[in-house]
RNA sequence: GCGGAAGUGGCUCAGUGGUAGAGCAUCGCCUUGCCAAGGCGAGGGUCGCGGGUUCAAAUCCCGUCUUCCGCUCCA
């Protein structure tokens, strides 16, 4: 299992590097540690999920607005949102066997006590205090607790002194939050309404990796949807649902995705339930896509540590109400990772192993390929202007060296759905055969047709 | 951060003290012409990085970085 594991994994990482996908982040440096770089064909596979993301979650709705904030805030917005305190985990180490653990989860455990607002000095008195044992070499040979802050830290203006102390973003959602009043001033949005936003988030995460899932910069696609309060339970099913289905329509097969409920002692500070999307990944089932249910915490902490109004008139009761609001956040490196893990394949032909990316026309980085089956001219002539004519309207790549096997076999690598090939036969019949990646049936199709022809498969 | 394994051309790896190799990939020319690897040729590596031992280091020693697997966390 373990070894099937990497393995699936390495072909994954090694396709995506060899293919330009993705790259190792400051190769040339040796590398630093748990940052990717996506390269041509990566940079093409992410933009196009966030579009299809954004087309989903906001230009087909009329009940979401986007939104493109700052990651740098005001350091009271995370005072406000709980991370400055909530978002510390405080650690402990066995002097003896070096085991680190989480030092509430450890006095929980051992002593079944509540430590919830314990001070880091607090929770180190009760773990010396009470000899707790290492669980996992039965010594009591404690280091001081020491407390983790999952934020970073930086400097805003030249001076670095504490007065000009910035954190980057743990999350896009605060950005959302402190511009509820912006939006709903400016937009002529009614309950319940959705507030969408994409960008990236940096967490000082104590335990990165599995490639591009667990990352200490990542770009999250988050939405914000506000609603009455006692609406919040039923809205919750909805974008749970939308959740499931957001993938399915990618082609992501339903087996490989579950939903998870979080217990009530792993909830977020700010929610009052929460469900996880998973998925099967090579190395197990991950988180893919969680919602919570974030209640009115949010805006209302804002309230009160900005002092505005940021309450809506809820014109039907005649009054000011705090809505409630449910978080579909979804992390676009991970959701990359999903689809390239469940887009990929491997077909024995003929005693060889053929890599198939099978991803979803609407994400593939090159939609389809012109390949001229000789470099006779006028052949290639034809080739060219086929694909000229095409790319204004399709991501389109031209290849004309090697076997048409091999070029054949190039594209399916990188998931483009169809193959175009100019023979012989079109500079007589004005037609060309294009090829699908996954039926591999050829059908002819004459030159001026080929555009409907896509657009009819493709279905955009 | 701790424990274990590994780092040699784009990829997969061989090479355990004597001035870097193979296959594939890439590029050029020729050939073929619908599901990869036919011919000829070319480019590409300060062997992760730094230091040490030695007449001599990919190879031995130390440090460091990175990746992978386990342990604690998260989207």
């Amino acid at each position: 299992m373990a070894e099937n594991v990497e393995k699936t994994m390495n072909k994954i990482v090694s396709l995506c590097k060899r293919r330009g996908f993705i790259f190792q982040g400051s190769e040339i440096y040796g590398g630093l540690a748990n940052t990717w770089d996506y390269g041509p064909l990566g940079a093409e596979l992410k933009r196009n999920v966030k579009d299809y993301w954004w087309k989903k979650v906001v230009h087909e709705r009329d009940d979401v607005v986007g939104l493109d904030s700052a990651i740098l805030m005001h350091p009271r917005t995370w005072q406000a949102s709980g991370h400055l305190e909530g978002f510390n985990d405080a650690l402990i180490d066995c002097k003896q066997c070096k085991s680190r653990f989480r030092a509430d989860h450890l006095i929980e455990d051992s002593l079944n006590m509540k430590v919830e607002g314990k001070s880091v000095q607090e929770l180190t008195e009760i773990i010396h205090g009470n000899e707790i044992k290492c669980p996992t070499c039965g010594m009591v040979a404690w280091t001081e607790a020491r407390v983790f802050n999952l934020m970073f830290k930086t400097f805003q203006g030249v001076t670095e002194d504490s007065s000009s102390i910035v954190y980057l973003r743990p999350e896009t959602a605060q950005g959302i939050f402190i511009n509820f009043k912006n939006v709903l001033d400016s937009s002529r949005m009614k309950l319940p309404f959705g507030i969408a936003q994409i960008g990236k988030s940096f967490r000082n995460e104590i335990t990165p990796g599995n490639f591009i899932f667990r990352t200490r910069e990542f770009e999250q696609m988050e939405l914000e949807f506000f609603v009455k309060p006692g609406e919040d339970e039923k809205w919750f099913e909805y974008w749970r649902q939308f959740m499931m289905d957001f993938f399915v329509s990618l082609g992501v097969k339903k087996e490989n995705l579950r939903f998870r409920d979080h217990s009530p002692e792993e909830l977020s500070h700010y929610s009052k339930a929460t469900t996880d999307l998973e998925y099967k990944f090579p190395f197990g089932w991950g988180e893919l896509w969680g919602t919570a249910n974030r209640t009115d915490y949010d805006l209302s902490r804002h309230i009160e540590y900005s002092g505005k109004t940021l309450t809506y008139f809820d014109p039907e009761e005649n009054k000011h109400i705090v809505p409630y609001v449910v978080e579909p956040s979804l992390g676009a490196d991970r959701a990359i990772l999903v689809l390239l893990c469940d887009a990929y394949d491997e077909e024995e032909v003929q005693g060889e192993t053929r890599v198939v990316l099978r991803l979803s026309p609407v994400i593939a980085p090159i939609k389809c390929a012109i390949l001229p089956l000789s470099r006779k001219e006028p052949l290639e002539e034809l080739a060219r202007k086929i694909y000229g004519d095409l790319r204004k309207h399709y991501h389109a790549e031209y290849d004309n060296t090697g076997s048409i096997g091999k070029r054949y076999r190039r594209q399916d690598e990188i998931g483009t759905p169809f193959a175009i090939t100019v023979d012989f036969e079109s500079l007589e019949d004005n037609k060309v055969t294009i090829r699908d990646r996954d039926t591999m049936k050829q059908d002819r199709v004459e030159i001026d047709k080929i555009k409907d022809y896509l657009k009819d498969k493709l279905g955009f």
